[in-house]
Parts: structure tokens; C-alpha cells; sequence
DNA sequence: GCCGGCTTGTGCAAATTTGCACAAGGAGAC
DNA sequence: GTCTCCTTGTGCAAATTTGCACAAGCCGGC
């Protein structure tokens, strides 16, 4: 029931990063993986990646390493991507577009079923196989599809007002592109994707 | 001199989000803020940011707060983003389009300055303000131009190989679109922007 | 069947990070 | 000038996170 106070967010944050270095691996055809080895592939010690997959169960085999498949699956099961997600895409002007055409997605657990934009010359046109809808419909088709994730590439001006409109509709999670901080209920999650951010950090150190 | 054993990282990686939330204060007029306000802006404790802060430096007011644009100014030297920086963008397909014409990075301290590209169609064709290179004269442009960041925007089959050439051409800094784990030079910095692991960690509370 | 070589899972200690709580001090009212 | 209100900067304690080191155990070889 309650997962949080079990699993630290620390280690949740670490495994969808497990997860792709593992489907890596699989598609070289490995079986078996060490966490030695695992680690070297990330720059992680074996012990970290070792005690984050104890907490869910011993997938290990001594001697051997972990079975890749059977870790894969017990991953996605965990980080529930074990099905397809949909989700929303609200703003779809250069990024949107380039979103909504994205392949990436679907391979790995989520579906962009909707988008929504404001502009009347967007509304109707396609962005990769959608249709642009116009977000006054958004509340409505929303919650009848009860899609619970949201993907916001507004300018900033907008995400805020974007966001309430999501939160309102029956999103619980929100993957926000505008480079601005979000204020939501304490039962919504925000994840942020501002790419001045991270450069930002790397300049420090220049 | 050595920045790392003063300054955690973990507070250098706060800075950029403290700078943002800043910047944004100041579009509002306010020209003075006081760390309770800043952290209920951003959900972070009040604590949390005083003592960060006080890492660089004590450039708050008692009674005041913190005057938002002296901390703004003393917060860009230092994550050196009191200045420009040039950015060689690799890898210009739809992903890569819409980060050439993206012009949130050029208010915040980044130019993307030269673009590449491996594909013969799409040399030589345009990308915001800039003309798409051949990937092959990237070495020589790149370390003549004297570039120190580098962003990857091609498929995660290709990462490495680019990764590897903007590292011989002088790159010291790389923001990887891919969704793959790149391994660099320990001088190297490397941020990643796969937008299906913060999706993946939100999945795990729903 | 037994041995040697690896690798897991984990108790414990170390290191890091966060948060509390308060003395010190600036600003404005009067 | 003095009093009150508010906020900073920080010592210290609590909580979290990481890493070490090793007993336990699986596997393949012989
Ligand atoms: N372009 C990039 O490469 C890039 C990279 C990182 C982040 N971002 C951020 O992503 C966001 C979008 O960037 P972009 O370059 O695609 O901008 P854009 O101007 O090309 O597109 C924004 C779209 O949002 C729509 N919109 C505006 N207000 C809206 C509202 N209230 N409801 C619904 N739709 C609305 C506009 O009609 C437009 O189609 C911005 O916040 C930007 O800072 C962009
Ligand atoms: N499209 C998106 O919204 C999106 C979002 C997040 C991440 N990504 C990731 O960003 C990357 C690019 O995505 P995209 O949708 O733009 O793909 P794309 O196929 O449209 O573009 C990739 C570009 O890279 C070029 N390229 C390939 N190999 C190269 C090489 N060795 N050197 C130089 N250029 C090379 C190709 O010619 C092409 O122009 C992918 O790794 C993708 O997973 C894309």
C-alpha cells in the first residue's frame, strides 16, 4: 500500500535508468548481468545498484549475475510501464511537433493520444498521426479518456494556467517543457525538462 | 581553485533553478525577496536556501531578504553564465530543428553556434540561423572556434561515436538528448534529457 | 561429489544532506 | 534614540544516502 515511506525516491529515480541500460544490454544479447558490470556501464557502484534491486525482491543469481530479462520484467512491473500509458500533450508548436512525431515513446510504456493547442491555426492540423484539438475541449476529453499524464510544452506564460487545466481534468503527473516552476496539488507529481537548466550546471565547472 | 570539494554538487545544482525562479521575480518588479518566499515559489524550505546561498557568499539583508538583482548578477559569475556560450549542436532532424530555433537559450547565457550533421540531405540546409554542416569537418570547426559544449540530438546508436568525436574536438560539456548512457573522459560533464525517464519515475506513484 | 571462482544480499559505518532553532542585525515607526 | 518586527547566517542534531566488506550460495569443471 504505502510505497513511499518504503522505497526512497532516491532509488525509484535510479531504476527507469536500470531499466534502459538493461534493454541495452538485451539487445546485445547479453543474458546475464552482473551489477559490476552494470555499474561500469552507468558510472555507479555495484553496491548502490545492488542494495536498490534488493528492495525489490532477490532477482540475483550468485555466481552469475542477473537474469536481464527476468530483471526487465520485474523493472516494468515496478515502475508500472509494464502497459502503455496515454498522455496528453498541451502546446504544439516546434517542440510539440517534434514530441508528437516522436518514436521514442511508444517502444517504452507511453502513447501520446491527444494534443491540444490554443492557437486557431494549429487547432485541426496534424502533428505527427494526431490531430490538434482545441484546449477548451481538453477538460472534457481528458477525463472521459481518464488519461492521467500531461506533457506541457507551452511558453511559460501559459504552463501554469495549462497545469490547473490538466490537475482539473484528472492528471496526476506532469512533464513540463516550459522553463518555469509549477504549483499543483500535493497528489500530483511535476518532472522538469528545461534544458538551460542542466547546461547551467555543466558551466560551473567550466 | 577547487570548486568541487567546497561548493556539493548538489547545491551547484540548485543554483540554475534559484537563478530561474529569480529571473522571474524580477519580471514581476520585485527587487527584493526573501528566502521564504523564493522556497515557497519553488517547494524547497526556507533553510535549504539560505544555506546554499551562504555558500557564495552573504548577500542577504536581515529584516530584507535577498535584493533579486545583485543575487541574480552574483549567482550568473558564478555559473559562469555571465556571458555566452557557444553550443555546437550535432544531429538536426526534428528534435534537433526545434532546438535551432528555440530562442530560450540564447536570454539564459547559450548561442548554439554550428550545427552538424551526417546526413547528405540535410547538409547544407537551414536550422533557425544556421546553416547545417557535414559532421565530418566538425573536428577541425569545432577546436578552431575553440567550443566547449556540445548537444546531442542524433539516435542513441550514433551518441557514442559523436560523443567520442566532441570530446577529441575539445568539448568539455555535453547535453545528451539520446536515450542512451554516454562514457566520456573523467574531465567530461555530461547531463542527460531522456524524457521518458522522468516519466517513468512518476509511473511508479500512479 | 567436491572444489574454486564469482557474485549476491546485507549489517554496519561513514559521509552527505537536510532541517531546526536562535543569536545577530538591519529597517522603519514614532 | 529606541523599540519592534522581520529575516539572515549558522551551529548542531537528525535523517538520508552511500560504500565497505563479508558470509552465503550458485555454477561449472573435474
Ligand atoms: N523549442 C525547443 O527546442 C524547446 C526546448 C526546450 C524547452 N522548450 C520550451 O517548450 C515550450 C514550447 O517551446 P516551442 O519552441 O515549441 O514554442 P512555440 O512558440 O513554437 O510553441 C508553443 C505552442 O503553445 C501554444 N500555446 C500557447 N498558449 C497556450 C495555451 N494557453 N494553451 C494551449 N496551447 C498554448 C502556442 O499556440 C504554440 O503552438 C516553451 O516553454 C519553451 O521554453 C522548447
Ligand atoms: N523528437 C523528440 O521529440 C525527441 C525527444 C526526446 C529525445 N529525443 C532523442 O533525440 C534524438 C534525435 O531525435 P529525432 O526525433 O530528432 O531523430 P531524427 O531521426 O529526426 O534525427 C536524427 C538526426 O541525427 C542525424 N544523425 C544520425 N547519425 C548521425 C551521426 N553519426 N552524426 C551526425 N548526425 C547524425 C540524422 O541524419 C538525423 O538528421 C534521438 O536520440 C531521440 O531518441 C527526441
Amino acid at each position: 500500500m504505502a510505497k513511499k515511506p518504503e522505497i526512497p525516491h532516491v532509488v525509484v529515480s535510479r531504476l527507469p535508468i536500470y531499466l534502459r541500460a538493461l534493454e541495452h544490454a538485451r539487445q546485445e544479447g547479453l543474458t546475464c548481468i552482473s551489477s559490476q558490470e552494470l555499474g561500469e556501464r552507468l558510472s555507479i557502484s555495484s553496491a548502490q545498484i545492488r542494495k536498490d534491486l534488493s528492495m525489490f525482491g532477490e532477482y540475483g543469481k550468485q555466481g552469475r549475475g542477473y537474469p536481464v530479462d527476468a530483471l526487465i520484467h520485474a523493472l516494468r512491473q515496478h515502475l508500472h510501464v509494464d502497459r502503455v500509458w496515454d498522455v496528453v500533450l498541451v502546446g504544439v508548436g516546434d517542440l510539440g511537433h517534434a514530441l508528437a512525431r516522436y518514436k521514442g515513446f511508444a517502444e517504452r510504456g507511453f502513447r501520446i493520444a491527444m494534443a491540444f493547442d490554443k492557437d486557431p491555426a494549429k487547432i485541426g492540423t496534424t502533428a505527427g498521426d494526431l490531430t490538434v484539438e482545441d484546449i477548451r475541449l481538453l477538460a472534457r476529453r481528458v477525463q472521459e479518456a481518464g488519461i492521467k499524464i500531461g506533457m506541457i510544452a507551452t511558453p511559460a506564460a501559459a504552463a501554469q494556467e495549462v497545469a490547473n487545466l490538466l490537475v482539473f481534468a484528472g492528471v496526476r503527473a506532469i512533464l513540463n517543457y516550459a522553463p518555469i516552476h509549477l504549483t499543483v496539488p500535493n497528489d500530483v507529481r511535476v518532472e522538469y525538462l528545461d534544458p538551460v537548466i542542466p547546461l547551467q550546471r555543466m558551466t560551473y565547472y567550466l
